[in-house]
RNA sequence: GCCGGGGUGGUGAAACUGGUAGACACGCGAGACUCAAAAUCUCGUGCUCUUACGAGCGUGUGGGUUCGAGUCCCACCCCCGGCACCA
């Protein structure tokens, strides 16, 4: 027997059938009006140097969701490219002394070549880079008719500023309050940079997130949290001995009458005015300037505040309310002004009690009498108290009520709020697509026209870790435009703007009569399955629906929303060890470094470097991370059990949107899985073919398997396409290995049911493992390739059972099984359970007073 | 701080619509094969008590609803993601 002797060699035949797609270009794909057509895109990665573990749990799902949905009759188009702007290539520039275009390149090369190795079915003929001039050229073109349109507009905005080294950070680039390179505390500063208008869309974005019912309710509900739509009310304030006014914005108008103070950003001119006449506030101003602005940063601060010296004056009661310049207020929000109800506000409360400034309680609540506003914010709805005649209404009458008498005093007016800024574009960095916009010599700004773009980023240059290149060559932004002298604009687009439209650039990339072919994108779009991490739940999901309106809006797409179904994949996680050094620093060592000793039980007795033995310390499970270093580096596993093995780990080990802890044990068994298919499709081929089933033709065991068989086909079917649980539908078929071994095969009839179990788990398996299946299913007699074969269907007569296990429980606890005739009737099934001797036992001496039976499954006593 | 998610055996997990908690796997233990080891195969494996039949306990903590709660409700603890210039 020659054939059962044959090993299973995952790097031959991984080669083997890669080769056979490439040379049969199998996933090449083009428009076909006669197919259904499903488009299956995975978020492109940043070409950071090699695959991580991440990039390959998300392709490994849109593979399989892709191979499957193929084996479904489906035109599929699967595509990958590279997010190839952005700041590790100018950080790897500066450290490596090479240009960052020429960094990325060799990365997406390296990267490309892991991909094949992991059997992932591309239509590489679309690939796309986005610093490739031929993809940047339609982002500056969409976004001059933006401008065109007048959803671009230029304003001043703040960026982190290093005074060292005279250069705009990252966020990510301050560290503790300091730039990254200098440790120049960072300042505020406030330069001209360019936004595109979402709020006009922010009603539309809110709204049509109720028919987006593919996507998790997570992330549906963190985008209309960040939308954060608000109805109040917008009021003047009138200032003592001034001519201005404060303008502010209240979602509770209905505590108006419990306003004690008021508070100012540091930026607010009022706050400018009082810096002049006061040191103090001058001071104060200045320290607010560099204090750090990032949400997270300003909510868990420290509130401070200092007193202008101005006071507002209360529009309903006429009271003198002090203004105070408070860091929490941010220019950028709203009006940079608010008014403050310590009594039903946690921060006005928190800030009152700093100051000790009075704190007035104006809002009962129905349900609780025993209410200490001194002590706490009661920031609940309720009834009115201490509001002269507003008193005794509920929250919501008195919302309509002062913004009715403000509105006709004509000092307010209702307004529809929301937390939604515009979206900021301009970056000062090199490595990005150049904005599209030139000015001339009296300041006026105009977008480089049509016939002149793409406005084509220099790629040959030498980074110095400070300026970007096209900011230090001046002769780079000289122009002339109609003869007249200009200067281009030489800030870049911030990398969002790549990712949000390349999904629809994947219809066709190579496109050269515009951004988009509407023909090729309308057969496309939407996306049917879109797949990445949940941290672009929010931001890059957004902006992509936000273009997506735009593009149908500049009549590019007919459709509202670029992605009908969303999966949102969790992190990957690994044991972290490391030792403590003397001199305070840790060293943090790979776990694939480390040899781990266990106990009787498995629990973890001690581990030790495998190098020199001695022990380190575990730092448990946490997210592979450079600064961790424990990473896996997906090529070794490959090296060692091959692509497939490294697939059906990643699916099996967690459900796609659970973070997934990696386990080398949990990879050896994944190899010894594929190795006992491998053994049990290529010793059951040996014997030769075997026929059809015949249903009426088998014993007991083989009428079992064939039931198993087809339980398995529905139960892989529902998890792959509806649950996308991969894990429950890998575990499905083990299961029916393992009765495959358990099943004789010493006749015919027998024979044919496992090599129908066989054919089943190769076909079911084939999305998650194509390699080795592509092989099997050759050993199982099939000329044509199992990847144009057609997903199997569960056949209804062979899943008939003649009798179920039910169970019998008394007052709720299981006290018994039994095998019941499936088409019982509950009279004598009732009867049956009542009878039962572990039942009797727990029955004995009480009072039936209830007998529930859940069909098929249980039949519950209750007695006292 | 705010918004969102999670917590189940020694470990990863399963339990989909309120109905048998722990499928499937890892690890561990025993056995078979072997001169031996590896590989492979078979059996066992939540904890405690019990010769056994079986019983008690058990899904982060505390309470509630229900004939029945991992699942629903309330409060709390811990971990993770996002917070607008990382992508």
């Amino acid at each position: 027997m020659a054939a059962t002797d044959e090993q299973y060699r995952p790097k031959a035949i991984e080669q083997q059938a890669q080769r056979f797609w490439e040379e049969n270009d199998t996933f090449a794909v083009t428009e076909d009006p006669d197919k259904p057509k499903y488009y299956c895109l995975s978020m492109f990665p940043y070409p950071s140097g090699k695959l991580h573990m991440g990039h390959v749990r998300n392709y490994t799902i849109g593979d399989v969701v892709s191979r499957y949905q193929r084996m479904q009759g489906k035109n599929v188009m699967q595509p990958m490219g590279w997010d190839a702007f952005g700041l590790p290539a100018e950080n790897a520039a500066v450290k490596n002394r090479t240009a960052p275009a020429k960094w990325t390149w060799e990365n997406i090369g390296h990267m490309k070549s892991q991909l094949r190795q992991l059997g992932f079915g591309y239509d590489w003929h679309r690939e796309l880079a986005t610093c490739d001039p031929d993809y940047y050229r339609w982002e500056q073109w969409f976004f001059t008719k933006l401008y065109e349109k007048g959803l671009v507009y230029k304003k001043m905005a703040t960026v982190n500023w290093d005074p060292i080294d005279q250069t705009v950070l990252a966020n990510e680039q301050v560290v503790d309050g300091r730039g990254w390179r200098s440790g120049a505390v960072v300042e505020r500063k406030k330069i001209p940079q360019w936004f595109i208008k979402i709020t006009d869309y922010a009603e539309e974005l809110l709204s049509d997130l109720d028919q987006l019912d593919g996507w998790p309710e997570q992330v549906r509900t963190m985008q209309r949290n960040w939308i954060g739509r608000s109805t109040g009310v917008e009021l003047t304030f009138q200032l003592k001995d001034r001519d201005d006014a404060l303008q502010v914005y209240t979602t509770r108008p209905d505590t108006l009458m419990g306003v004690t103070y008021m508070a100012v950003a540091a930026e607010h001119p009022l706050a400018e005015a009082a810096a002049e006449r006061h040191k103090s506030v001058a001071n104060f101003v200045e320290e607010c300037r560099n204090s750090r602005f990032s949400e997270a940063d300003v909510a868990t601060m420290e509130k401070q505040g200092i007193e202008t010296g101005y006071y507002a004056i209360h529009p309903l009661t006429q009271d003198l309310v002090p203004v105070y310049v408070a860091n929490f207020v941010l220019m950028e929000y709203g009006t940079g002004a608010l008014m403050a109800v310590p009594a039903h506000d946690e921060r006005d409360h928190e800030f009152a009690r700093k100051y000790r400034l009075p704190i007035r309680q104006v809002i009962a609540s129905q349900e609780r009498d025993e209410l200490d506003v001194q002590e706490e914010a009661f920031t609940e709805k309720g009834f009115l108290v201490n509001s002269g005649r507003y008193n005794g209404l509920t929250s919501d009458d008195a919302f309509e009520a002062i913004a009715d008498d403000l509105e006709k005093a004509g000092i307010g007016e209702r307004q529809v709020n929301y937390r939604l800024r515009d979206w900021g574009v301009s970056r000062q960095r090199y490595w990005g697509a150049p904005i599209p916009m030139m000015s001339l010599e009296g300041g006026a700004e105009i977008p480089v026209p049509a016939d002149r773009l793409p406005v084509e980023l220099p790629t040959d240059v030498e980074m110095d870790g400070v300026q970007s290149p096209i900011k230090a060559d001046p002769a780079w932004a000289k122009t002339t435009i109609d003869g007249q002298d200009a200067t281009l604009e030489t800030d870049t687009f911030d990398t969002f703007m790549e990712s949000s439209w390349y999904y629809a650039r994947f219809c066709c990339p190579n496109y050269q009569d515009g951004m988009l072919d509407p023909d090729a994108a309308n057969y496309w779009l939407p996306v049917d399955q879109y797949i990445g991490g949940i941290e672009h739940a929010i931001l890059h999901l957004l902006y992509a629906r936000f273009f997506h309106k735009l593009m149908r809006d500049v009549g590019l797409v007919d459709s509202d929303e670029p992605f009908k179904r969303l999966l949102c994949q969790g992190m990957v996680l690994a044991e972290t060890y490391y030792r403590d050094h003397d001199d305070g620093s840790i060293e943090w060592i790979s776990p694939a470094d480390v040899e781990v000793e266990r106990d009787g039980k498995g629990r973890i007795l001690s581990a030790t470097h495998r190098q020199d033995g001695k022990p380190v310390q575990s730092g448990g499970v946490s997210k592979m991370s450079k600064s961790k270093n424990n990473g896996i580096d997906p090529q070794s596993i490959i090296d060692q059990y091959g692509a497939d093995t490294v697939r059906l780990f990643i699916m099996f080990a967690a459900p796609p949107e659970q973070s997934l802890e990696w386990s080398d044990s949990g990879v050896e068994g994944a190899h010894r899985f594929l190795k006992r298919l491998w053994r049990l499709v290529t010793e059951h081929a040996a014997e030769g073919a075997a026929g059809a089933v015949q249903a009426d033709a088998l014993n007991d065991a083989q009428r079992d398997l064939h039931r198993k068989t087809h339980e398995t086909i529905a139960k892989v079917s529902d998890d792959v396409s509806r649950r996308l649980t991969f894990n429950t539908a890998i575990a499905a078929v083990m299961e029916l290995l393992n009765d495959v071994g358990q099943c004789p095969a010493d006749n015919e009839a027998g024979r044919s049911v496992v090599q129908e179990a066989l054919e089943t788990a190769v076909l079911l398996l084939s999305p998650i493992v194509p390699h080795v299946c592509h092989h099997l299913w050759q050993t199982l007699g099939h000329d044509t390739p199992v990847v144009d074969a057609r997903w199997p269907e569960a056949d209804e007569a062979a899943m008939v059972r003649s009798s179920i296990e039910m169970v019998f429980q008394v007052n709720g606890k299981v006290r018994s099984k039994a095998q019941v005739p499936a088409d019982i009737a509950r009279d004598d099934l009732e009867k049956q359970a009542l009878a039962d001797e572990n039942v009797v036992r727990f029955t004995e001496g009480k009072t039936v007073r209830k007998v529930i039976v859940v069909p098929n499954k249980l039949v519950n006593i209750v007695a006292n």
